[in-house]
DNA sequence: CCTGAACCCCACTAAAACAGTAGGGTAACA
DNA sequence: TGTTACCCTACTGTTTTAGTGGGGTTCAGG
């Protein structure tokens, strides 16, 4: 029932932009991020590509460059990020919402694990569909500033030129399942 | 979050032992458990291998041969088959209860991702742990006869010879770990 | 006592997934 | 115009997955 490092490191870095974001920093560095949770940084760097494509995270380039979560934290869910970077949640794909494909038992509607993981399933989305980045970007500053242990992100807040500011808002549905086209990878 | 395959084939074998036991079929052979689920016999030969190491089965050999649950169904849990094939439950190791192990973060007290995968695997846990084989089979039973399906494992009762039978009960204690010195088959 | 069915026990392997590395290219700021 | 940091593609070593193959042993039945 793992998910990848991959996923883990995505899910990293995001809850640290949003900590940046709620920090006023608008834009944290691939470095800092790495050092920060302690990880490769080209390898991290291929993740938060794979985020930037899904649109859940921005970047401005060349010198004083950086990364920032593309919408409102409360709009990204982990749910979203988990299936983008791990695929579905559920524990075989016939009781899966988003990816359901026929499993070999000869009998669905009587199969009794069938049901057991249908239960698994839900629960484990039920938790990662309701939280979002906002959530717990909240839950770990309330606790950091309560057990007093020096906030991050606080050194130089390095500002965006404001002529090229972002986007005005993206006002997004909530959580929008996003069609989302699998990237096809060219070959 | 998925299972492996191995894991789905051990579960299934599993209910289907324990369906046969309530429909009063002694044993079932190894041939019968891959036509009824549609999987490959070696392969499942080797994963009732595994459970059979770990306990959860035994057999009986030669012609009239076959394999059965090696202890009353309410003693078997889920979530014990699943940890013994496809590890631990927790998506990440630093929350895993049974296979603890350090994560790179700097500050376990105060990561918002431990936090939500936390509960994440408690309530896997606390699905996978509480449900046992013998719930499952009751279900199965009771849907499959609610609706008029034709039950499996009524062919032929084969019995076990009768001066050979396994053991007396298996009086265990909740989900025993039951240490089981791997089998030293002299060569 | 022989035979065939069934479990026992390895060894092996093709393919995929995983966890990165490597190395240039391009944009932007100073 | 040079440095910094993002952009993009390719590649690689390891591990896991999902099996297959092939003998060996046991045991009921004839």
């Amino acid at each position: 029932m793992k998910i990848s490092k991959r996923g883990e490191y995505a899910l990293r870095a995001l809850i640290d932009m949003g900590i940046a974001h709620e920090m006023g920093r608008e834009l944290v560095q691939i470095g800092e991020l790495a050092r920060q949770e302690r990880l490769p940084v080209k390898f991290l760097e291929q993740i938060l590509m794979q985020l930037k494509t899904a649109g859940l995270v921005d970047s401005r380039r060349g010198k004083k460059g950086g990364y920032f979560i593309a919408k409102p934290a409360g709009l990204i869910t982990f749910g979203f990020v988990v299936r983008l970077i791990d695929g579905p949640l559920a524990p075989i794909s016939c009781v899966s919402q988003t990816a359901y494909e026929r499993c070999s038992c000869p009998d669905e509607a009587h199969c009794g694990l069938r049901m057991l993981m249908l239960d698994v399933r839900n629960s484990i989305a039920s938790i990662l569909d309701r939280y979002t980045l906002a959530d717990t970007v909240e839950v770990t500053l309330r606790k950091m500033r309560r057990d007093k242990v020096p906030l991050p992100f606080l050194g130089g807040l390095l500002k965006l030129p404001l002529k090229t500011l972002p986007k005005p808002a993206d006002d997004g549905r909530p959580v929008s399942p996003k069609p989302k086209h699998k990237q096809s990878r060219k070959k």
